[in-house]
DNA sequence: GCATTTTGCTAACCGAGGGTCACTGAACTT
DNA sequence: AAGTTCAGTGACCCTCGGTTAGCAAAATGC
């Protein structure tokens, strides 16, 4: 034994201290806005000073960059558990959806539609990109399940529909805002419903 | 006579002035993205140094809220004529949405959907908002007139069905690229037949 | 035709904020 | 105890959006 067990190594201190500081940026991004939010206002806030930042990320893009792939994997998370439900190809896809569009619509993921992508730049675009073709991924996977086991048309193309569901979907992000008399549920059953329209068998 | 007619007057020249500004920081802004490119930059192009660019925008983001007007001008204007055709209201709708995903998808019209609506900040909000408006009540009205023309199914509900098409077709902005083998114009009519058929009659 | 104002622009500057660097003090290593 | 690692600091630089004083030329007034 080199150390008491329970406190956690140097390593997973430095970690637990980087997820602070993507925990404290996200929040801040998304309801501040990328561009209202200085380093020195999130070092503030963690107390410490802005220089400190750069120890746990190579610029305020990369700050970004790293709040974006915390948001994806929520993403990613919610999608796959709900998707791996019981019941029709069809019925797992509405609830991956369902799962989908409620997590995009929580306020601290809001930033992820409205301010990321335009940030991000050729060299980070490849991270980013994976969480996005994973889940696109998933979905089609569903669809082809769907056209498989008769609950969705035999006749729909599995990357055209994902591609128009999911622009349906993702749209919400931008249109829907609190305070209309819908909760996030409601809505997103609407929209799952309306979109998946076209596909049911 | 007071001048010579067939040469601009003061007021003319100023807004061609404006108006050149605005075409040259558009395609700046497409291209380059709005970050990337500096009003020195922009002011170079021109052959004048940056302080001339406030004689006709007050900040760079309301440079940035004028090409956004134009651009949204532009698409207005195509879909208005696209609408105004003949045949069935769905076959006009068809039209219409094919007008405006091929203008959007001209390459400096991409910043539209990728660089502006997170940069309106809420003061600049009412003029694009309208404009935004003015697009989606267009279509609405198209969905109601294929209701009643029988062209377009009788349950749909208008709003709910405009906010999932405009979504799927915004969505192409965001994916596609040129490069892959097929034309804007097709792309705009595959996605386009593909996100109204739930709603055909 | 001369004085006055208005207009379009420039040169020089300011300040905010992203990013860097030399250094420090504490903790770990040997 | 001496050396090494490392998180964090404070002072600094530089870019870039935005401002201001002033100038030359055109428009206007008398």
């Amino acid at each position: 034994m080199t150390e008491l067990s329970g406190f956690p190594t140097r390593k997973q201190l430095r970690d637990l201290k980087r997820r602070e500081i993507v925990r404290c940026a996200t929040v801040k991004f998304g309801t501040e806005g990328y561009e209202n939010v200085t380093l020195e206002a999130i070092a503030a806030e963690l107390g410490v000073t802005k220089a400190a930042l750069y120890n746990y990320c190579s610029s305020k893009n990369d700050l970004l960059m790293q709040c974006y792939e915390l948001g994806m994997d929520r993403l990613v998370e919610a999608v796959e558990t709900a998707l791996a439900g019981n019941g029709s190809a069809a019925v797992r896809l509405d609830a991956g959806l369902r799962a989908y569009t409620v997590t995009m619509l929580r306020a601290d993921m809001q930033y992820l539609w409205s301010y990321t992508r335009p940030m991000v730049t050729s060299g980070d675009k490849r991270s980013v990109q994976t969480s996005r073709d994973k889940l696109d991924m998933m979905f089609r996977d569903m669809l082809d399940a769907g056209i498989k086991d008769g609950s969705l048309r035999a006749d729909l193309d599995p990357k055209l529909a994902s591609l128009i569901i999911l622009g349906a979907v993702n749209w919400v992000g931008i249109w829907f805002r609190e305070g209309g008399g819908r909760s996030p549920a409601q809505i997103a059953a609407e929209v799952t419903r309306e979109a998946m329209r076209g596909y049911l068998a």
